[in-house]
RNA sequence: GGGGACGUGGCGCAAUUGGUUAGCGCACCGGACUGUCGAUCCGGUGGUCGCGGGUUCGAAUCCCGUCGUCCCCGCCA
């Protein structure tokens, strides 16, 4: 017999009845009666029960086990009588008759007690991450990312994609997030810094003339965390290809992700191709560039109607330059007004000057700003906004991009408020047409908006005869339910496009020979139109599972501050590792005068 | 770098807003119990209330500082 197994903790059925059996696991539970005691076994696949009888000598070591102390026990399969079965386990028809027993590896206090479904710090939970991943919740987050991987690879394989791999240690890239930095020993005062993305390698690859790249990549960004954004390092689906043009890119992840998302998940997820929404109309409508599309609300402007209004606060405002966005939402006119002084509050508090509503109630509309307005005027807010009675509209008025952000999270806040939002479906779009450059708000500057590699739409022409704000770039992202799943772009694999486009940025030819002298180079030996993108493994894991915090979807995550609490990373190293590689640590106080 | 919330036995929380010996649930220890499956019942151990300072007759509670965790802003081509 196996020394530590026959069979796993999920395996046993009425059907092995009679048979001896081995089973490994961790005391989950126990049950002492006294004179019997029973024991939830668990490993990876399950939970079976055992029972223990008196007269057995570990009797006494068993009843006494701490719990996540792991065990082998030996004993005979056997059904249980019928007011005995445990519906809810797929073991529970039998239970296992412990004859031997060897204790492998007895278990102090658990921190963490796996049964309770009490939350406990996550300072506890990261400490201690080797027991906390044994929580079911937590062990099938890590297992379904283990399988969205599998199965990711599988699909890109049979779409006629490669994948390859990319330096971890590579160069600076001059752009972008903060570099994680790696001191080399053989060249004094020289560094590595691990890859942001392998945008440039796959973009070489495309060179080097592969076709069709795909790759699990670890990205390495010095950034802060967010909920949705671990510190450190993720992973992306990255993936580029030559001769693609938007249009094809749009088909691959569009399959890649549904045949993901409907594998892996119950939801309804939308049928392809995805809404395409222009950058400057999804600010418009959602306020963002990430639009959670459940929300059954879209923002229109209504300047004209206000700017000869007698309402004065708006009226002036328009006309110095603001714009009023508004914000329609369907039957809620019996909500009381504790609500509507709470959303005012809301808005103040992330930066609105204030927040105007009017209710359509029966032949009646009411609200503050009512008394301002004409007839005409009102039943011009009632048709464009679509209304009927019962709805509300909510007015936002400040100069665009504010206004616009601020009606934004207004349209989140009252999603989540009014529980309008569809759990049971996963809505994608793509938002297209992004602006190639934008003015820089301290510096009043052209700057690039996005990615300095893009193709401008319009090629070289673009950027010789329209004014660089309203050049658009082959610039796109993927966006499901408010989350920014992915960002990629049909490159730009001309030189002279390159250098005009840092040109318009104020960067001389220099500044992209110096910094992008790779890619610059490589682009002069023939280099094929390409493009591409890359989604992140890590959100989309997330939203399969229902995460609602990227740590529950990574087996060893870093907490905010970018530290690993279990390995105790980072950590100081010897003075004689700092001298091999020629580094000398500042003083604190030198970099707080800094 | 900035804002907010939180910090009380191993874990999760409470303490009537400054007042007696800091409570409760789980875990843990001891006892009872041969059919439980979050077992039950009885009893018990365990806390310098994150740390430092201050106010007060008296501080978990108020004030100042500091450390830590999380969330958000900045940042993330």
């Amino acid at each position: 017999m196996h020394p530590y197994r026959t069979h796993k903790c999920d395996e046993l059925r009425k059907s092995d009845a009679g048979a001896t059996v081995r089973l490994s696991g961790w005391i989950f539970r126990k049950r002492d009666h006294g004179g019997i005691l029973f024991i939830d076994l668990r490993d990876h696949y399950g939970i079976t029960q055992v029972v223990v009888h008196p007269s057995r000598s570990f009797f006494e070591a068993l009843t006494h086990a701490k719990l996540e102390t792991v065990v082998t026990v030996t004993g005979v399969v056997t059904p249980r009588e019928e007011s005995t079965v445990n519906p809810d386990l797929p073991t529970g028809e039998i239970e296992m008759v412990a004859d031997e027993c060897v204790l492998e590896s007895p278990a102090e206090q658990s921190p963490i007690y796996l049964p309770g479904d009490d939350d406990c710090a996550e300072e506890v939970r990261l400490k201690y991450r080797y027991i906390d991943l044994r929580r079911e919740s937590l062990h099938n987050n890590i297992l379904l990312r283990s399988k969205i991987i599998a199965h990711l690879r599988q699909v890109m394989t049979a779409a006629g994609f490669n994948e390859y791999q990319t330096p971890i240690l590579t160069c600076s890239s001059p752009e972008g997030a903060r570099d994680y930095l790696v001191p080399s020993r053989v060249h004094h005062g020289k560094f590595y810094a691990l890859p942001q993305a392998p945008q440039l390698f796959k973009q070489l690859l495309m060179v080097a003339g592969f076709d069709r790249y795909f790759q699990i990549a670890p990205c390495f960004r010095d950034e802060d965390a967010r909920a949705d954004r671990s510190p450190g390092e993720f992973y992306q689906l990255d993936i580029e290809m030559s001769y693609a043009t938007q249009d094809e890119i749009f088909a691959v992840v569009e399959r890649v992700l549904v045949d993901t998302f409907k594998t892996f998940s119950e939801k309804t997820v939308d049928e392809t191709p995805w809404i395409r929404i222009p950058y400057q109309e999804a600010m418009l409508k959602y306020g963002t560039d990430k639009p959670d599309l459940r929300i059954p609300i879209e923002i229109f402007d209504c300047s004209a109607t206000f700017a000869n209004s007698g309402f004065n606060a708006f009226a002036g405002a328009v006309k110095a330059g603001s714009v009023v966005r508004a914000i329609p939402v369907k039957g809620i006119k019996d909500k009381p007004r504790s609500f509507f002084d709470r959303l005012v509050a809301y808005a103040q508090s992330i930066g609105s000057k204030g927040l105007a509503y009017l209710v359509w109630d029966g032949d009646e509309i009411r609200g503050p700003i009512k008394k301002f307005l004409s007839d005409d005027e009102l039943t011009a807010l009632a048709a464009a906004g679509g209304v009927t009675d019962g709805d509300v509209i909510f007015f936002v008025c400040d100069k665009p991009t504010k206004a616009a952000g601020i009606a934004g999270d207004i349209r989140s806040k009252l999603g989540r408020d009014l529980a309008i939002i569809d759990e049971k479906v996963f809505r994608f779009c793509w938002i297209v047409d992004f602006p190639m450059f934008e003015l820089d708000e301290e510096s009043g500057a052209v700057v690039f908006s996005h990615n300095p590699f893009s193709m401008p739409q319009g090629g070289m022409d673009a950027l010789l005869n329209q004014e660089p704000l309203d050049v658009l770039a082959w610039q796109y992202d993927v966006v499901c339910n408010g989350v920014e799943l992915s960002s990629g772009a049909i490159r730009n694999h001309r030189p002279e496009i390159m250098y005009k486009a840092f040109e318009i940025a104020g960067y001389g030819p220099e500044v992209v020979e110096e910094k992008f002298s790779s890619l610059l180079n490589a682009f002069k030996y023939g280099a094929p139109p390409h493009g591409g993108i890359a989604p992140g493994v890590d959100r989309m894991v997330m939203l399969i599972a229902g995460a609602e915090n990227i740590r529950e979807v990574i087996a060893f995550p870093m907490n905010q501050r970018a530290q690993d609490l279990m390995m105790d990373a980072p950590s100081e190293v010897s003075e004689r590792q700092l001298r091999e590689l020629h580094i000398k640590i500042r003083g604190k106080e030198v970099n707080q005068t800094e």
